[in-house]
RNA sequence: CGGUGAUUAGCGCAGCUUGGUAGCGCACUUGGUUUGGGUCCAAGGGGUCGCAAGUUCGAAUCUUGCAUCACCGACCA
């Protein structure tokens, strides 16, 4: 490709809404034009290392045994009405009606399509296991698009949905997938890592994400620093502390402030304190009645993830109002502790450890200290519920927590039979007999790779991609063209012999000024540069760039094509 | 949806307080100059100041409404 002929438009200002590195660059080296918010044009370079991605995954996938398929973008409600996600779903699904007011949705994931597809293909558990995927647009109206392409609201993602008699099959093509991924993730020469997740609305049983490290990353990641465990902070269990504990020695004792004030102005430490947080519970009691306290040490978070998991606490985990905490407790959330409140109380492993500590009154203004359990307050359920903090002892029993941030960029779910069943996709047995499907589904944000690998390799100049995903293997950068025939013989020869060898090469015909083009190469982040000038045709040599590097070397020009075997 | 802020040339911004001729840098066009790291000089093109209504002799500027974009929370590949 000439880039005379070539639509290049990088960008020497950094345009103002471009809030991460990644997306800062996608603007600038002219990958992607904002098009509404969370909606991208894919510009030519910008498309050349999506398709790279793509077909990395797509390779790995098939190596995997998984069939490539299409599904439409475009969904009848029928098929959601029928899985229950129609309901479920929530506004993030865009829903639309035709001409004749049928209606419609754009796809944020298939697993209807393809188990409606795949209950009406499959009789015999005779052809199972089966894994198809697609590389399919995807949109999803998402609340707050951001980070350029990180969170766009339409998205390419890989989606693979496997289909198995029993969960000792789909654990096997779990595994398979899982190996694919790392592959994947390896051929990208991206920072990784597998982290146990959170099965969050899809459901399902056994996941893991993939995610790639870096500090724009919107998941906190808890590692262990003794071994491979890794798992969303979302998932993490925090263990129960270790030993006995303290015996009460502090007698109960009222004071005049609140908690929060009781901390700053007097010696007692947040790490013998608890708070109390009201939220909904998930009993058929009457609305007015149906509450939860969870009660948490002072220093620690509430997980709400761990915490809406816990039979009773309503899911979506939901915060009670000023006026529900005055209807439980008779007083504002901030005098607020589990003496003597009516409603279920669950008590964290850490809180629960405590002796002697203080928490509010249940009365505007006040504050117990020298409270402890049982003696003060009896009738609690003790439960993981917060979020682990760095130095926590790791749960896989070696070391102890490290957190991190991560870009989700891949997911895999063990769904079971949730979608199977509603779509009723079964297939006779050995025995004659109908049997549900077991699935698996398995995605990966496509376009976000593109974001995240931009996110860990770049630096002052622009990107710095990794050989597999450039958009260009190799610039031939001529200075002077315009004034020398033998710089413009040299570099039009060396176009045309890597051109006709397949290598995907750009030529900077520009009339420009070196250091016009340089900028431009080193932003778009092409691995090498042929630099061609006369100051080294006398000697047949050319420089070569390596951008990743930074080195310079001279290079025959009959050894050019040596770079690339 | 809630909170905050923004909207003036393709991009980055000034002008608004105190109403009166729309400006700067980059980019773009033309001519010259320069040519191994974003040269320099000169001339030029490009704007219903987000939209609508109001106040006024007169609105980018004041008032009201709406839209869009971004940031902080819930969602997620």
């Amino acid at each position: 490709m000439r880039t005379s002929q070539y639509l290049l438009s990088t960008l020497k200002e950094t345009p103002a809404s471009a809030e991460v590195i990644s997306h800062q660059l996608m603007l600038r080296a002219g990958l992607v034009r904002h098009l509404a918010s969370g909606l991208y044009t894919w510009l030519p370079t910008g498309l050349r290392v999506l398709k790279k991605v793509e077909n990395i995954v797509r390779e790995e996938m098939q190596r995997a045994g998984a069939n490539e398929i299409m599904m439409s973008m475009v969904q009848p409600a029928d098929l959601w009405k029928e899985s229950g996600r129609w309901d479920d779903y929530g506004p993030e699904l865009l829903r639309l009606s035709d001409r004749h007011k049928r209606d419609f949705v754009l796809g944020p994931t298939h697993e209807e399509v393809i188990t409606k597809l795949v209950a009406n293909e499959l009789n015999s558990y005779k052809q199972l296991p089966l894994n198809v995927f697609q590389i399919q647009t995807k949109f999803r109206d998402e609340i707050r698009p951001r980070f350029g392409v990180m969170r766009g609201r339409e998205f390419l993602m890989k989606d693979a949905y496997s289909f198995h008699l029993d969960d000792a099959c789909l654990e096997k093509t779990y595994q398979i997938m899982f190996d694919a991924y790392c592959r994947i993730f390896e051929r990208l020469e991206l920072n990784f890592r597998p982290v146990i997740a959170d099965t969050g609305s899809i459901g399902g049983e056994k996941s893991h994400e993939f995610h790639v490290l870096a500090e724009s990353g919107e998941d906190d990641i808890a590692f262990s620093n003794a071994s491979d465990f890794a798992a969303n902070i979302e998932k993490a269990e925090a263990l129960a502390p270790q030993g006995e504990r303290a015996i009460a020695s502090q007698a109960l004792e009222t004071v005049e402030l609140k908690l929060e004030r009781l901390i700053k102005t007097t010696d007692v430490d947040i790490k013998n304190t608890v708070k109390t947080i009201i939220v909904l519970g998930d009993t058929d009691e009457e609305p007015t009645k149906n509450f939860v306290a969870l009660v948490l040490r002072g220093d620690h978070q509430l997980n709400e993830i761990k915490a809406e998991n816990i039979s009773g606490v309503h899911a979506p985990l939901t915060l009670a109002t000023d006026e529900q905490v005055s209807a439980v407790a008779n007083c504002h959330s901030s005098s607020l502790g589990p003496k003597g409140l009516s409603v279920p109380v669950i008590v964290d492993r850490s809180a629960a450890h405590l002796s002697d500590f203080a928490c509010g009154a249940n009365q505007n203004g006040y504050s117990f200290t020298g409270v402890n359990w049982e003696r003060d307050c009896a009738d609690i359920t003790v439960a993981d519920i917060r979020n682990v903090v760095e130095g926590d002892p790791s749960p896989c029993g070696q070391g102890s927590i490290v957190i991190k941030r991560g870009i989700e960029v891949g997911h895999i779910f063990q769904l079971g039979n949730k979608y199977a069943q509603a779509m009723n996709c079964a297939v006779l047995n050995e025995g004659g007999k109908n049997q549900t499907l077991t699935m698996g589904c398995y995605g990966i944000g496509v376009s976000r790779i593109v974001a995240a690998a931009i996110e860990q390799n770049h630096d002052q100049y622009g990107i710095k991609w990794p050989k597999a995903i450039a958009p260009f293997q190799v610039a031939i950068v001529p200075m002077n063209m315009a004034k020398s025939a033998r710089v413009k013989e040299t570099a039009e020869a060396l176009y045309e012999q890597l051109s006709n060898a397949g290598i995907e090469v750009l030529f900077d015909d520009r009339k420009e000024r070196p250091g016009v083009m340089f900028a431009d190469h080193e932003l778009m982040g092409t691995p090498l540069l042929l630099v061609v000038g006369e100051r080294n045709l006398d000697t047949q040599e050319v420089e070569l760039k390596n951008r990743i590097t930074g080195e310079k070397s001279l290079l025959a020009i009959d050894n050019v094509m040596s770079l690339f075997n």
